[in-house]
DNA sequence: ACGGCGTTGTAATCGCTATGTCATCGCCGG
DNA sequence: CCGGCGATGACATAGCGATTACAACGCCGT
């Protein structure tokens, strides 16, 4: 399955490191920012399902940041965690635009749970993709072709599901990378084409997958 | 497909030129300015989709050139190289006009994320060209003559691209070697010539591309 | 804790074709 | 008839994608 992706905006940086190796084995793609100016700009430039912001913040508060995405195009849903466990803060918040908020401390499990709910509200899409005699059920992470199922693993779930979205588009071996994995992945690994690879034996024949020279594959 | 161009300004030559290379191992055209001035000029002359800018410059610096160029008719993005990491240093680089920054250190698949997603972020160039029968789609990567589809290689491609968008004008062998290659390449070469005969195989009869005398190609 | 299985990433190798070089050809103008 | 420019054909090769083999890791059941 294309990996949720998440952004954490915390800039105590053992809470940040803790949240995003739990959020990891999970196997959601996450991206940290350790100041609320790194936060923005990573927001403006990617594209989350789920941002999870740290109020008290260094720099740029976290309100003002929560404004700012809110305001933006941006389709990302805000969880805030407060620090204190007053009732006014969290109302605060949740007027700023945040779609959410978790007073600390807080348990890791209720985090994940609410990201997980956020995420799902996400607009963004749909939840059966069809492609030829190809289907692929989002909810189940399940795949089949021809009403065979066909038993995926996770990267492997996760490239066919941006290039079954893509429509028929063209997408570039770096795209992949950047989608499915996340910012730290090695630039010059080739991750990927093995992947691609292993996809398309699962898949069997006729072939689905198309590769375009000069860097990129599609499924026309 | 023509190819992300990108011109990196850094006066630290070891720094640029691993940059450049790292950059043109993921097919992108890469030019390279060992100081502000010759960073100026490049970009005002060249069309670059993103800019790499050190904003510690000798000569001109970083943060001049980076209101130069925000305020030309320039359509470049500017990711901008900060040394020390405080937030400071960072805000006002955006106040200049810059799109992102990245403090030093960095990891190099971080700086390539962000040019990545920074070139997405480029000025709109239509999705789809078309001249006559012809057509190319560039989220496709695909072109087409009379609605038969014709299979490019990566250059050929990339001439195409060109001239097409140019709308009719003429476009000489030295201006699609600077777009299509990137600033290294061979000024005395023949590439080009021959690249433009193998496209007009593959675009068959009757002929699209017209030779003017004395320099220059066009699709009429 | 241990051992097996499935998943994922790395690195080396293979085969192909897209690309550049070079030599030659053909046309046009002086 | 010659000089120059662009077109063309033949060839060599670098580079890319596919493939293989292997190592590391995590997960699960015992």
């Amino acid at each position: 399955m294309e990996p949720m992706r998440v952004l954490i905006v915390e800039d105590n940086s053992v809470v940040a490191d803790a949240l995003s190796e739990g959020l990891r084995d999970q196997g959601i793609a996450v991206d940290v920012a350790y100041d609320g100016t790194a936060g923005l700009n990573k927001a403006m430039v990617n594209t989350y399902d789920v941002i999870v912001l740290d109020r008290d913040l260094p720099g740029l508060c976290g309100d003002a940041l929560c404004e700012q995405i809110v305001n933006s195009p941006s389709t990302s849903r805000v969880l805030m965690l407060t620090a204190a466990g007053l009732v006014e803060e969290r109302v605060e918040g949740l007027n700023l635009g945040a779609d959410d908020y978790l007073s600390k401390p807080f348990d890791f499990s209720e985090l994940l749970a609410r990201v997980h709910a956020l995420a799902r509200r996400s607009p963004s899409t749909p939840p059966v993709l069809t492609r030829g005699d190809l289907i692929l059920d989002r909810a189940r992470r399940s795949v089949s072709r021809a009403n065979h199922p066909v038993p995926l693993a996770r990267k492997e779930l996760g490239i066919l599901e941006v290039l079954m979205s893509a429509e028929g588009a063209v997408v570039t071996a770096e795209q992949l990378l950047e989608r499915v994995w996340d910012e730290h992945a090695d630039p010059f690994t080739n991750a990927v084409a093995v992947t691609i690879l292993r996809l398309r034996r699962k898949l069997g024949e006729p072939p689905v997958i198309e590769t375009i020279a000069g860097g990129g594959y599609r499924i026309p």
